[in-house]
RNA sequence: GGGGGUGUGCCCGAGUGGCUAAAGGGGACGGGCUGUAAACCCGUUGACUACGUCUACGAUGGUUCGAAUCCAUCCGCCCCCA
């Protein structure tokens, strides 16, 4: 591909929160050479979502423009926990864990980026052959204000919150990683400037030609306000099921589709900025429009084919409010009388059974489609077998004999 | 090393001997409305087949008829001084 150093600036900035500085990037463009883009990331969590394929998407589309991708797996830096937008310290890893998460990692970031184009890294490479003198020597090229000058170190500080020495040390690793692979760019989201900068002074101080930073947004999960994670229990994750995955994006708020569109899908640029024109100036039904999106995201990470299921699966349920095809299946057991709360506890309908007699008596029971009412507890055993208990809107159990 | 604070349910946060499974808020969940969006209204929010029993207020031990509340020791965290 050959696009001219202007058309390859607007692809890239496209969705990034910032580039720093932009006429330095562009000055690299113009040197018309692959340039190397780096990514570091810390294999913590094994399932990737949405929010972790973000700058893999922008990766790709360096890729796409004939650079080169520098994927750092910080096995190393794993170990020490970066406590980068929490407010807490992260508990390290074992060699072990992070081995086989970085594997999980890989497979999944490959279904994203072109492996071909990948340079593959990991920075215990040259971190853990550092003595302590080395790292004394990187360390006194950066001052504690300057380290406490990173937005969470300092929130910490404020809120009287433990930094643990070594978490303090982690921007410093991180920058260290740059000099190594001497990175052209470095990515990452808006939360990562400061480590992102520390690799650009770091670099600059050992007289090399400083990276440029590209920054992306976070992507908020699907209750709109946190960023996407595991923990908050707000992802949608890469190999979430098509209907699953559908369903997930269909709950995302209103206000999130564009930034949804722009960072989660592989639209061409001037196709999302149509998008988002359309939905600023109410042009489409916001609900056609969510539709899009998650047709272009399933099918991103499977088919066309399976995003069309996807989609008539969901207005199945949620439309005509049927029930789904493939739903777990339980087997009753040789009950002549069912406790029913119990029931839900077993076919993991709810997590206790004092939560079934809560659900019930709320009126978010149903069998074969009809609510129970409050207190039916015990049942007998020819009422549910063969039906279909629901609860709430969304989870279901098939129950068998 | 010295001094002073602090630790409550998913989170924040009241509570200083019985009326406390623990106010209030947030979040979450369920119902209504709807486009499984937002906003709004209602309800629920420790476990247990449950007008009762058990577990729980950093940990352990003690005082008391009775403790989240009092005492002792320990642990974590924070601040000030050195």
């Amino acid at each position: 591909m050959t696009a001219t150093p202007e058309e390859q600036l607007q692809i890239i900035k496209s969705g990034a929160s910032q580039v720093v500085p932009e006429d330095e990037l562009f000055k690299k463009l113009k040197e018309g050479r692959p340039l190397r883009i780096k990514l570091g990331v810390d294999p913590t969590a094994p399932d990737l979502h949405l929010g972790h394929a973000v700058p893999l998407r922008k990766l790709r589309q360096f890729q796409d423009l004939g650079h080169t991708v520098v994927l750092i797996i910080g096995d190393f830096t794993a170990q020490i926990g970066d406590p980068s937008g929490r407010n807490s310290t992260r508990p390290p890893l074992t060699a072990e864990q992070v081995n086989e998460h970085a594997q999980t990692y890989i497979n999944q970031a490959y279904r994203i980026l072109d492996p071909e184009k990948t340079e593959l890294r990991h920075n215990s490479e040259w971190l853990s052959m550092m003595n302590f003198g080395d790292l004394l020597k990187v360390a006194s090229q950066f001052t504690v204000a300057r380290i406490l000058e990173r937005d969470d170190f300092a929130k910490r500080y404020g809120e009287q919150k433990p930094i643990s020495l070594h978490e303090f040390l982690y921007p410093m690793a991180q920058a260290y990683d740059s000099v190594a692979i001497e990175s052209d760019v470095e990515l990452g989201g808006t939360d990562q400037l400061f480590n992102l900068l520390a690799g650009r002074e770091l670099m600059e101080k050992n007289g090399m030609a400083p990276q440029v930073i590209l920054t992306l947004p976070l992507l908020e999960g699907t209750d709109g306000v946190q960023k996407m994670s595991k923990s908050y229990g707000n992802y949608i994750g890469l190999t979430d099921e098509p209907a699953d995955m559908f369903g997930k994006i269909m709950s995302i708020p209103d206000e999130l589709m564009a930034k949804y569109y722009r960072l989660a899908t592989a639209l061409p640029v001037s196709e999302v900025d149509e998008i988002e024109k359309a939905i600023v100036e109410g042009t489409e039904h916001p609900n056609q429009l969510k539709r899009r999106l998650g047709r272009e995201i399933v099918s991103l990470y499977y088919d066309n084919e399976a995003a069309v299921q996807a989609e008539e699966a969901f207005d199945l349920v949620f439309k005509q409010h049927k029930i789904p095809d493939d739903i777990a299946e339980f087997d009753l057991g040789l009950e002549s009388e069912v406790y029913l709360p119990k029931l839900m506890v077993d076919s993991l309908l709810a997590q206790s059974a004092g939560e079934g007699r809560r659900l019930i008596d709320g009126g978010g029971v149903k069998i074969d489609g009809e609510a129970l009412p409050a207190k039916t507890y015990n049942i007998d055993a020819s009422k549910v077998i063969g039906t279909v208990i629901q609860v709430g809107k969304r989870k279901f159990a098939k129950i068998n004999s």
